[in-house]
DNA sequence: CACGGCCATCGACATGCGTCAATATCGGCG
DNA sequence: CGCCGATATTGACGCATGTCGATGGCCGTG
């Protein structure tokens, strides 16, 4: 499998139209999509939650391991499913992995999914990296 | 199964603290995720859209198909996930079936992936029916 | 240099999920 | 009353995914 390392999805995910305003098209559904899954697993929420709650924003595997009754080969699966999708970063210092929020990730989701009430227009989520 | 007609999860989904203040119950991911799962699917996403979008806010089962090369079981059953997880409301007017948006699931899930940038809080999405 | 702890990968298994063909249901129309 | 078109339901199939046990690489320590 070539290298993919992080985060292809987080980009081309959901920049500026929330999805209430003009139909998706089929690819940048495709996009979104991976972000989407990444998230939607209980357990990988909470994972997300844990790290950017951490001290620092940032926790290294012990630290989650311990919130769940699971082995540690299946958390660090799901970090790498989040690492994938671009939704964590890791960087490796000494003995310890530490995992880290890339906050753009979830911005994009959150401003696909900002609905105005009714027909108004609007409420663009700020600074989520929509120009660049 | 017992009649589960609509919406359970969008009410008690996300309501108002984003993941990134403090870490997630398990309760709250298990009741977040059926959404976000709803959510995690191309041809679903594309399906909220295409309602969304639709003149009127509301779109019939004839016409979203015509959008996509799946067979007509294959949407209704979309269509359906979508219904259960509450994001779309279905009412039948004559031979036809029209679906609507459920706003509040889809603010919910915005406002739980609200980031703030960094250390700031803030960001809050308005209006989203955190209150009511 | 040998050992031990932290983390990632591999292989296997069970379950869940998207898709379809076939069929049922319901409302309108001749 | 019988047909037809629009949706929903059922059953089955194949692929994706969550989970685990076993194993391997890496770094710090004795």
């Amino acid at each position: 499998m070539p290298p993919a390392p992080a985060a292809p999805a987080a980009r081309a995910a959901a920049c500026c139209a929330p999805l209430t305003a003009e139909p998706l098209s089929p690819e940048s559904a495709e996009a979104v999509v991976p972000l989407l899954k990444a998230l939607a697993d209980p357990v990988r929420l909470r994972l997300v939650s844990l790290v950017a709650a951490h001290e620092g924003g940032e926790a290294c595997v012990c630290d989650l391991q311990e919130a769940f009754d699971l082995a540690q080969p299946t958390i660090s699966h799901h970090l790498k499913v989040l690492h994938t999708a671009g939704v964590l970063t890791r960087e490796k210092r000494g003995t310890w992995a530490y995992y880290r929020v890339q906050p753009d990730a979830l911005g994009a989701v959150a401003g696909l999914l900002s609905a105005p009430a009714g027909t108004a227009a609007g409420t663009l989520a700020p600074a989520t990296g929509c120009g660049a």
